[in-house]
DNA sequence: TTACCTGGCTCG
DNA sequence: GTACGAGCCAGGTAAT
């Protein structure tokens, strides 16, 4: 078999049937087989059948040793990597196996635990550890010739020197001999059985690839979607793949093998790896500024220069907690600097006074005449302002700018990095661990801190000159980007600020009269199920209600066992008691856990208020988040819910003030599809749901009862949302053809809409993206998937990306126009919360009547659309009193 | 002990 | 299999 480029693959069925070979050897607990090299001896406690289901493995090292290291050199391989986990085990068999399969080489990602594995009775093995891997991709992205990346491999070659009694093949040696062997037909990476981590192990063996070898990568048997879609990206032979993964059962992996080819390669896909020895001469010129003079030149060439990156390094992710650690300049691509200014780790040398040099950096960084770049400038002005130093001059965030061009990528430096520059950055988690050994940025080493932090800002501004040309030359996006996300940054950072005030009292309260429910509905729904049982966890009561109680299963969940969501337990209810028991308890418990026990530790000690943050760059379709807490998800269907509301209150002399769009997204789809009724509807100020109701049920509207509005309401929604008359359906309890039948009426009586729906099918297809009326675009990656129900999904998307994105324009808009016109008439009132549709104000009692009256007008008029926009507003003392 | 996943529920 | 977009909680389990 062989793939596109005319290589054979047997490697993989070699590598495939080895695993599986080991695999069924330990199938009774493949976690068995787990050894530990360091300790060199097996955890019993851990794995405490490992001696029942493996008698015969040798407990010496030695012993395992020995084979491999004769097929290593039987096999005359170069150069052989492995990880920790499993790894004695598996390269003991893979070096039969690959003997009989005729594998050239085994590499596998991985570092220490090898290094500690080996032993001088070993000959040919060479360890190097990630982090090398990693500087040395660094450096030959910037021009360091391959031959002194090899001495500074040697100098680096920390592990091979930490294992005392192994012999050193060094990574001088190691780079060597790849190079002597050429091309590499089958490079293996065994990537660890950790999940999580073997998608960064494929991303670093990946790294090499420029190198000129071939990359198979083979995961045993968990599910790792990212770790596969590597494959898929090295291995282009689909239809080799489809065979194997079919003839083994990788039912994951055949579903990623589903995922379709990225719709237009040069929007979506990433850029090819870079060429590690022939690209990019850029010479990097990092310095770390340690003295009162090397301040003073860095002062002057910011000061000098058109567009400065600012980075902060900080203790804290929380940006409200954050205390600045050091900061880091760039001023062009390869020149930058970092300040610390609290690392306080062992070794950490005299750095220069915080306070003093962040005074010395405050009337630059406060003025909005010199810009500033930056990746998610919004964290970095809340970090300053923990220090009252306010940043002004924000006029490019890279973050926002990824959002722009391509709002379905992922958007972390080191994914940046590598799509648009080709460059694999250090990433935070390296220089500071992650969790349990991570250690807070004021712990890092310094040296290693300016490398990362001097990056971070080289990158970044590497990252504006290759992105913002790109949106520069496109009117559209430029629009959005400049005119829409840009200025509403600050706006945001401000409301974040601001915070909300709670009345912690209340919820407290509320919590006790929870919490006394709670035990109330538990010890009912145990009388109940005649035994106790834990009414949060969905596993036992699916065992209680369809095992023991033997009630009919109405619905599985994607994971195949019955549910328990409240659909299922509301048409349970009708019939058992526990049920609608299950339902209390739940409504009750979520209201306690999430709302009132989480919203006052929440409150921050120092402002006494709650400051959640908004996430500009992650809904795919425009839309802000919130999140820590989400103010965005506050309950409002249901009276006990609605109590919650009125916990945020303004503070004595103020009010709340609520303005929110009403039926916006109806009112988008009016004006997007052009669809007569529909805009006569709106143009008249009609109830659109009543409206919609004497049209498909061809009646007068003054006849129109509350179940036809009912019907019509879902549907409308349904519209908004791409749905099917299955969808339907489910959601009104009716049969499926009486469903399609309000469908067909209805766009018998909408055709505008009908149309407006396929176009917008056809061009999604065609373009790979939907726009919204501003000119946001908005991808779809899985429109063109061979695999149906992903291809549908995206379809449904298509048809709601634009007007949900499009309203998420129309606040943006009005946030801008609100808080631009808060400051022309320097009013004290403050935005406070947006939540999709809505604005809220905190506004003194002074200004409420100005605020009354300008903020409907300033929202409705920020466009001008086929239909007016209307806007609601409430006053109260509390935000559940303002609606 | 920790990290990740699932099922469930909140909002627009 | 089947309505779009989010965030967060508790329980359960796999990895360490």
């Amino acid at each position: 078999m062989r793939n596109a480029a005319g290589e054979p693959t047997s490697a993989i069925y070699g590598v495939l049937n080895m695993l599986r070979r080991l695999k069924k050897d330990y199938d009774a607990d493949y976690s068995a087989c787990v050894f530990d090299a360091k300790g060199k001896t097996f955890r019993d406690d851990w794995y405490p059948d490992y001696k029942a289901t493996r008698p015969s493995m040798p407990s010496d090292l030695a012993q395992q040793i020995e084979p491999l290291h004769h097929a290593i050199r039987a096999l005359g391989w170069p150069l052989l990597m492995v990880d920790g986990v499993e790894a004695d085990d598996v390269i003991g068999t893979l070096a039969k196996m690959a003997e009989a399969e005729g594998l050239d080489t085994v590499i596998s990602t991985g570092d220490k635990d090898m290094a500690q594995l080996v032993n001088p009775h070993v000959t040919l093995i060479n360890t190097m550890s990630n982090e090398t891997l990693d500087e040395a991709a660094v450096l030959a992205k910037f021009g360091v010739p391959p031959a002194r990346i090899v001495d500074y491999l040697a100098l680096v070659g920390d592990t091979v020197d930490n294992v005392p009694g192994v012999e050193k093949v060094g990574p001088k040696t190691a780079v060597k001999l790849l190079s002597e062997y050429g091309t590499l037909d089958k490079l293996m990476a065994h990537a660890d059985a950790v999940k999580g981590s073997v998608g960064e192990n494929l991303r670093r063996a990946l790294d090499w690839l420029p190198m000129g070898y071939k990359l198979v990568t083979i995961k045993a048997d968990v599910a790792l979607p990212q770790g596969v879609r590597a494959l898929v990206m090295a291995e282009p032979d689909r239809p080799a793949l489809t065979e194997l993964f079919t003839r083994y059962g990788f039912k994951t992996w055949l579903r990623e093998l589903d995922s379709p080819p990225p719709a237009s390669a040069a929007e979506t896909s990433d850029a090819p790896m870079a060429d590690l020895f022939a690209d990019a001469p850029l010479q990097r010129n990092y310095e770390t500024i340690l003295s009162d003079a090397q301040l003073d030149a860095w002062l002057m060439r910011i000061e000098r220069a058109d567009l400065v990156c600012v980075d902060t390094e900080t203790t804290h992710l929380d940006p409200m907690l954050a205390r600045i650690v050091g900061v880091s300049f760039a001023i062009e691509a390869g020149h930058a600097a970092y300040l610390p200014l609290a690392h306080s780790g062992p070794a950490a040398p005299q750095q220069l006074d915080r306070d003093a040099a962040l005074a010395r950096l405050k009337p630059w960084l406060e003025n909005p005449a010199q810009a500033k770049l930056g990746q998610n400038l919004k964290y970095d002005m809340h970090v300053l302002a923990n220090h009252d130093i306010h940043l002004k001059g924000a006029a490019h965030d890279t973050l926002l700018q990824s959002y722009v061009v391509e709002s379905h990528q992922s958007r972390n430096m080191d994914s940046l990095a590598l799509r648009h520059l080709g460059v694999k950055t250090i990433s935070y988690a390296e220089v500071a661990g992650k969790g349990a050994a991570h250690i807070g940025f004021d712990q890092v080493d310094v040296a290693r801190a300016s490398e990362y932090a001097a990056e971070d800002a080289d990158i970044t501004l590497q990252l504006h000159q290759a992105m913002y040309p790109r949106i520069a030359a496109d009117a559209r996006l430029d629009y959005i980007y400049s005119q829409l996300e840009m200025p509403l940054l600050p706006i945001l950072w401000q409301i974040e600020r601001n915070g909300v005030l709670l009345d912690v009292k209340l919820l407290d309260a509320q919590s006790r009269e929870l919490g006394h429910t709670m035990l109330a509905l538990e010890q009912q729904a145990h009388a109940a199920a005649g035994q106790p049982f834990n009414l949060n966890s969905p596993k036992q009561i699916q065992e209680i209600l369809f095992v023991q109680q033997g009630l009919p299963v109405i619905k599985k969940t994607p994971g195949g066992v019955p549910s328990t969501d409240e659909d299922v337990l509301s048409q349970l209810a009708q019939d058992y008691p526990l049920p609608k028991l299950l339902l209390e308890y739940r409504g009750v418990a979520k209201l306690k856990s999430t709302y009132t026990d989480k919203l006052p530790r929440m409150v921050n000690p120092s402002t006494g208020r709650v400051h959640t943050s908004y996430s500009q760059a992650v809904a795919v379709t425009g839309r802000l988040s919130s999140n820590d807490p989400n103010l965005q998800n506050i309950p409002v269907k249901t009276a006990e819910g609605r109590r919650i509301r009125e916990a945020f209150i303004a503070p004595p002399g103020s009010h709340i003030v609520s303005a929110d769009y009403s039926q916006i997204e109806l009112r988008i789809m009016a004006h997007l599809s052009g669809d007569a009724s529909l805009l006569k509807a709106f143009a008249e100020d009609a109830d659109i749901h009543s409206a919609t109701a004497a049209e498909i049920f061809a009646m007068p509207l003054a006849e129109v009862g509350s179940e036809q509005r009912r019907v019509a309401k879902t549907i409308n929604f349904g519209l908004i949302y791409g749905m099917s008359a299955f969808g339907l359906a489910a959601q009104l309890n009716l049969s499926r053809a009486a469903a399609q039948s309000y469908i067909d009426r209805y766009f018998a009586r909408y055709p505008g809409v009908a149309d407006y729906m396929q176009r917008t099918r056809e061009q999604a297809r065609e373009q790979g993206y939907v726009e919204t009326v501003f000119g946001r675009r908005l991808w779809l990656p899985e429109i063109r998937s061979p695999n149906k129900q992903r291809r549908d999904g995206a379809e449904r998307a298509a048809i709601n990306a634009p007007m949900q994105g499009t309203a998420a324009d129309l606040i943006k808009l009005a946030m801008i126009a609100t808080q631009g016109w808060l400051e022309k008439e320097q009013r004290q009132s403050k935005l406070i919360m947006q939540v999709h549709d809505e604005l809220v104000l905190e506004v003194p009692e002074a200004e409420l009547e100005q605020v009354r009256a300008s903020l409907p007008g300033l929202m409705c008029n920020v466009a001008t659309l086929a239909v007016p926009l209307k806007v609601e507003l409430g006053v109260g003392l509390n935000w559940e009193a303002a609606h």
